[in-house]
DNA sequence: CTAACTCCCTGATAGC
DNA sequence: TGCTATCAGGGAGTTA
């Protein structure tokens, strides 16, 4: 579900209504997500703390306490992050329920259960491992024609599965995969050894305007997505390939194709893209 | 090393 | 109505 878009989205919705707030109680399901929901840690370290920040890498949140501790989220697929007023009662898949002193409760909901909690203890806990193997973030400065060039040399990948690849460029799923290349005017099955430069060029252009636009949309709902006030976004009437199969293309009205790579469905438009 | 496949989990939908 | 198969926005681990 939640993209780079969607994860932004999120963050800067709980910046108003978190930070500065202290966390009075957590309260967790007896479901293990991804990885098991860390009990302790989250008593030990988060309980009776202040948040000082809510930051972002790739689509992980990064909540950091006034203590040190870090809290590290994931959305996975399903994953919902989001205010709701006290006492309204529990509903399925909350798994972690963060009581705050603003009569708010920040919810964990999560119905696949793909996404992860971990807590960084104070001082002497660093971010895991997959943190510091993440490429560059497609909206900062290090995201360019010549830093894809160097990292596809060599490589033979899909260009589609390439942008994917969070050790190249992080905050890119499928979704916004296949709308980029839309945008780029390159077919998502073009190998990435056959790009020229001009063609990266128009990748790294292509992705911050799409990635831009959805979040200036709130990112894309399709079926589970909604913000940290339970709304949903409207980028999704925006797409212009994704789950497009047989429609017309927006631009030249060809029919728009389906193509499965490495397992996930990927749509272009067989005209408008090379 | 790269690239592709498999699996984690639940729910919606399509087809019989 | 009910059963089964397929698919879904992520990512880590395994295999070739």
């Amino acid at each position: 579900m939640p993209e780079l878009p969607e994860v932004e989205t999120i963050r800067r919705g709980l910046i108003p209504r978190l930070v500065g707030c202290t966390i009075i109680r957590v309260v967790t399901s007896n479901r293990r997500l991804r990885l098991p929901v860390p009990r302790a840690k989250l008593k030990a370290w988060v309980e009776g703390g202040q948040v000082k920040s809510v930051d972002r890498r790739a689509k992980y949140l990064l909540v950091r306490m006034n203590n040190g501790a870090v809290l590290v989220l994931h959305l996975g697929m399903t994953g919902r992050l989001a205010f709701f007023t006290n006492g309204t009662p529990r509903g399925p898949h909350d798994h972690i329920r963060f009581f705050l002193d603003n009569s708010l409760e920040l919810r964990f909901n999560d119905v696949r259960r793909f996404g992860s909690i971990q807590v960084l203890a104070p001082e002497n806990e660093k971010l895991p491992q997959i943190f510091a193997d993440l490429g560059a973030e497609p909206l900062g400065p290090n995201f360019s024609a010549p830093y894809l060039m160097k990292m596809a040399r060599k490589r033979t990948k899909p260009i589609k599965n390439f942008l994917m690849d969070a050790k190249v460029v992080v905050g890119i799923g499928n979704i916004y995969a296949n709308e980029i290349l839309f945008v780029a005017g390159i077919k998502p099955t073009r190998g990435v050894g056959t790009l020229t430069r001009a063609t990266w060029e128009r990748v790294v252009r292509g992705s911050r305007e799409v990635l831009e636009q959805a979040i200036a949309c709130g990112g894309t709902t399709i079926s589970d997505y909604v913000n940290s006030s339970n709304e949903m976004g409207y980028f999704q009437c925006e797409l212009k390939v994704y789950g497009r199969t047989g429609e017309a293309c927006k631009s030249c009205g060809s029919m728009i194709s389906r193509v499965v790579l490495s397992g996930r469905a990927s749509f272009f438009c067989p005209s408008c893209q090379k």
